[in-house]
Parts: structure tokens; sequence; C-alpha cells
DNA sequence: GTAATTGCAAATTCTTTGCACGGTC
DNA sequence: GACCGTGCAAAGAATTTGCAATTAC
């Protein structure tokens, strides 16, 4: 929500790895969270940062991505589309949220609630695997898509 | 596990799309079988099924493993490497399985147990959504890389 | 027989990389 | 001035497509 607060995280975040905040990069985390709603590809980031610094290119947009990935500030994730999405990480969420995807419009809802904590317990107990993250996706349809359906 | 019994009911399957069960659909079909618990790429079932049938191109295998995800024989999932994966649903599964991926050495590990009936009622009641199908994945340390770690 | 299927090569799509130039402390 | 970061164009990897020849039913 507040912009100028998560530049000021993010600036901090790349000086302490010894990166720079650049107006390339600004502007792209400014596109990230102006379309906080979204799953943009790397291409619609482009696109979208374009608007604002014509000049970028689009290697330059996978490159600050890669980082902002490597930060954890934002996920990214694959809806079995073959392309890659980029979803910012929630402010101070614990755990990744989880998505709704619509197999008939393909439209992407997001589901904050945490829902999976007995079930990471249950992997942690019987696999023996330690889980540090999650990636969840329903597929189905959504409301809009049953409402029409019935029409 | 029963091979010929699982052909069979491919075979069935195909017809009642008018489609035909050739040797290269065949040979597919049974390299996916034997790696039942592998995760392979379609590079990878190409190379396997190469050496029972050399003569098959790279193109019928990614139009074969894409007939096989449309009758729902098979599944496509990513695990964010940018690669497709190729899935055998189990027999008389009712919901798809769960995956464990190592962050450390790569490995993925498969869970059977149902574990999202509460969960997808609760996304079903409080979104409205209708759930068919779900994708999920933990990411974490496996148990041999644990014990490695504390060596 | 005929519509479906194949192999090959070319084309596409998404992403990464090499490199010379520009900006920063 | 060393180093990071950039844009561009070329390279690379994964997947799809066009097409003439072949095959299953």
């Amino acid at each position: 929500m507040d912009t100028s607060l998560a530049l000021q995280k993010t600036k901090k975040h790349l000086r302490e790895s010894g990166l720079k905040l650049t107006p390339q990069r600004e502007a792209t985390l400014l596109v990230l969270l102006e379309n906080e709603k979204d799953h943009l590809s790397a291409e619609e980031v482009y696109f979208l940062v374009k608007k604002k610094s014509p000049e970028i290119g689009l290697a330059t947009v996978y490159r600050t991505l890669e980082i902002l990935t490597d930060l954890k500030i934002v996920d990214k994730v694959s809806f079995n589309d073959g392309l890659a999405r980029y979803d910012l990480r929630k402010e101070g969420a614990q755990h990744f949220h989880h998505h709704l995807l619509c197999l008939e419009c393909g439209s992407i809802e997001e589901v904050e609630e945490d829902l999976l904590g007995s079930v990471e317990q249950i992997i942690e107990d019987n696999y023996h695997f330690l889980v540090k993250d999650h990636r969840l996706t329903f597929h189905g349809v959504c409301k809009v898509c049953q409402a029409k359906a019935t029409e």
C-alpha cells in the first residue's frame, strides 16, 4: 500500500546486497506495486514500465525481476501456460498466498488465508521434510463463470 | 502397475476421441508407466522412447504428451525450472497428488494422501469457487539434505 | 480408401548472455 | 577509476507448426 515505504525498504534491501536502486529498478517496482492484484508476465511488466521510462530494455526487466525474486520481494509463479509470472509478496505475510485459477475465463483470484498450517505439520511429521514455502493453486470455475453457466 | 490394462484403457480412451493408438503413442505411454515415480520432461521422455523406437521424433512426443494431458491420463506440471514435466495420473485417484521439492538437491517426492479435503471445502464455501483440481508443491529441505547439513 | 499421424526442419516464444558504453561513489 | 548497471542484438532453450510422405483402421 504505502508506496514510498515499500521503495525505502527495497532500497535498503538492495544496498545490503551491494546493489543499487536505479531508476529502472524503481520504475519496475512501482509497476508491480500499482498492479498488485495482477499476475504480470515479464513482457507485461516491460510494456507497463515502458510507459514511464520508454528507454528501458526487456533484458533489464528480466534482470530486475530476477533480483527481486532473489530478495524475496516478488514470487515467480507459473500457471501451466508456459511463461513466468511475478507476484508481489504481501508485506509481512508469513506464507505465500494461494491462487484460484478459473479454467473457463483464465482469471486468477488470490486467497490470503493461511489454510495450510496443519497440512504442513503433517508433511513435516510424516515425511521428515522441512517446509520452507509452498505453491497452491486450485483449478476450477470462478463465481462469475458458474453464474454464466446457469443462465 | 498392470501395463496391458493401462494400454487397453488408453486405447479405448483414444478411440472415443477419434484417435489411433500408434506404436509411437504406445511406446511413449510405456515409458511413462515404467517411470511412474519420475517427473520426466518432454526431452527426457523423448530419449527414453528413442531407446525402444529410435525413429521417433521429438515433435511426436510433444504431440502425444499433449493428447495424454487432454485425456487426463497424465498431468502437466511445472516446478519453476522453466520446463514442463509430465506426471502419470494414479489409477482411480480422486485427487492429484502433491509434491515435495527439495531446494538443495532438486529431488521431488510424491505425497499421495489427500490432505486438502477441508481446505477445498473452505474455498468452495468462502470464495464460491467450484474446485475441480489442484496443484500443491511444498518447497523445502528433504530428509537426506537435512541429514547432510548436520554432519 | 481416407483421415489421422509422423518425422523433419523451420518457425515461434520466452529468456539469457556478451559486450561496449554510461553512471556512481 | 573500479564497478555496477544498462540497452541492444545475438544466442539459447523449450515448444509449436507446416508439409509431404506414411499408416492405422
